[in-house]
DNA sequence: CCATGCGCACGAC
DNA sequence: GTCGTGCGCATGG
């Protein structure tokens, strides 16, 4: 999605927020035409991609639904009123195919999945305020799911969970191959719902979680990297656990997963501090070396040295090394390490998909 | 007409 | 009691 989108849906939820008005569908998109004359449509859509991406929250409050700017959204406090509505809900094996995914699932998932089957569950509501709106209705059902999940996911899988072992996934970018992966990571709820619904068209469409995040995600990363790749199931890497660690969409890409196998190990080995090309690399340089090697430490001194001293003891607090730091994604900075919108979306941007991006070119250049 | 401001009620914690 | 949310009404352009 592009950027301007991003600031306007957001300060859009957030204007309507301060006013005391439902940020619903509606109301972001006419806000968002008014002040920046984006079409209607076009803003929906760049809204349902920062829903997939979790920027977007978005919630069945009180019958109807609507939306959240995530990084405000602070796990701590509460969840939108779902717990009520969670509460009457059947059970997640409905919807999760009782797909043992499931299983590893820490708590936080687990409520998060409650929530979004609340939102779900909502549909009905919610249909009548924007009947006309099939598909992100539609998509409520799918989406919404990603609203209580996006919570902090670094911080639950980082500080809360060691990570199971990361599953044989790399057949294809399929949603099985997903949910299993979802066992090492954090489960993002796209990963799973697609096995669990299938209703209208419109909602099939939105039903390709693993490729619409995947797009969504690696769209913006202009699509040259491979940033999943890292979430491989390198099984026989050292690195695995943290490879895997915080890759929300594990095992989504088969052939660059085995770049990144063989790069992975390839690197431990031959340590390859060459190959920079970027601004950012003076630093990345002088730490001498590729920042899959770089230690906890060396992540926060080099955010320090960028001038982000105080998120560089965010990154530090939610013990991001960094291979972490490669596999990063944009909603693991703007949402995971609770830090500053501001600063996250220039670290993200500046930082992180920079490093991701030389990174990654590297690597293809090695393969090549 | 539309955007905005805000009192107030409600529910969660 | 605090806090987040948003309905419904008032106000202003």
């Amino acid at each position: 999605m592009s950027e301007p989108y991003r600031e306007w849906i957001l300060g859009s939820i957030d204007s309507l927020r301060s006013r005391k008005a439902r940020p619903d569908l509606d109301r972001i998109c006419r806000m968002v035409k008014r002040r920046h004359g984006s079409d209607w449509d076009r803003t929906r859509s760049e809204l349902e991609n920062l829903i997939e991406e979790q920027t977007v929250l978005k919630v069945n409050y009180k019958g109807s639904v609507s939306y959240r700017n995530a990084a405000k959204v602070l796990r701590g406090r509460r969840k939108p009123e779902q717990s009520k509505c969670a509460a009457k809900q059947p059970s997640l094996a409905d919807w999760s195919t009782g797909d043992s995914a499931l299983g590893p699932v820490d708590e936080d998932h687990m409520e998060d999945m409650e929530d979004e089957m609340s939102t779900t569950a909502g549909m009905d509501s919610s249909m009548d305020e924007e009947g006309d709106e099939s598909s992100l209705d539609a998509m409520c059902a799918q989406s919404t799911a990603d609203s209580g999940i996006s919570m902090s996911p670094i911080t639950s899988s980082n500080a809360s969970q060691p990570v199971p072992s990361p599953t044989s996934s790399k057949n294809s970018p399929t949603h099985d191959a997903l949910r299993q992966d979802a066992d090492s990571t954090y489960i993002l709820p796209e990963h799973i719902q697609p096995a669990a619904q299938q209703d209208t068209g419109s909602v099939a469409l939105m039903q390709q979680p693993a490729a619409i995040c995947l797009s969504t995600l690696q769209a913006e990363e202009e699509s040259a990297l491979t940033p999943d790749p890292l979430l491989s199931d390198c099984t026989a890497t050292p690195d695995e656990e943290v490879m895997s660690d915080g890759g929300p969409h594990a095992g989504s890409d088969p052939v660059e997963e085995g770049e990144m196998c063989a790069k992975s190990t390839t690197e431990e080995e031959t340590v390859n501090s060459g190959g920079m090309n970027n601004g950012n690399d003076v630093v990345k340089t002088e730490m001498g070396q590729d920042p899959l090697l770089w230690s906890v430490a060396d992540v926060a001194s080099y955010f320090t040295s960028v001038g982000f001293p105080e998120q560089a003891l965010a990154f530090r607090t939610q013990e991001i090394d960094g291979k972490s730091l490669l596999l990063m994604q944009r909603s693991d900075v703007l949402t995971g390490l609770s830090i500053r919108l501001g600063p996250a979306l220039k670290i993200y941007e500046n930082h992180v998909k920079v490093l991701q991006r030389s990174h990654f070119q590297d690597d293809s250049r090695l393969f090549s």
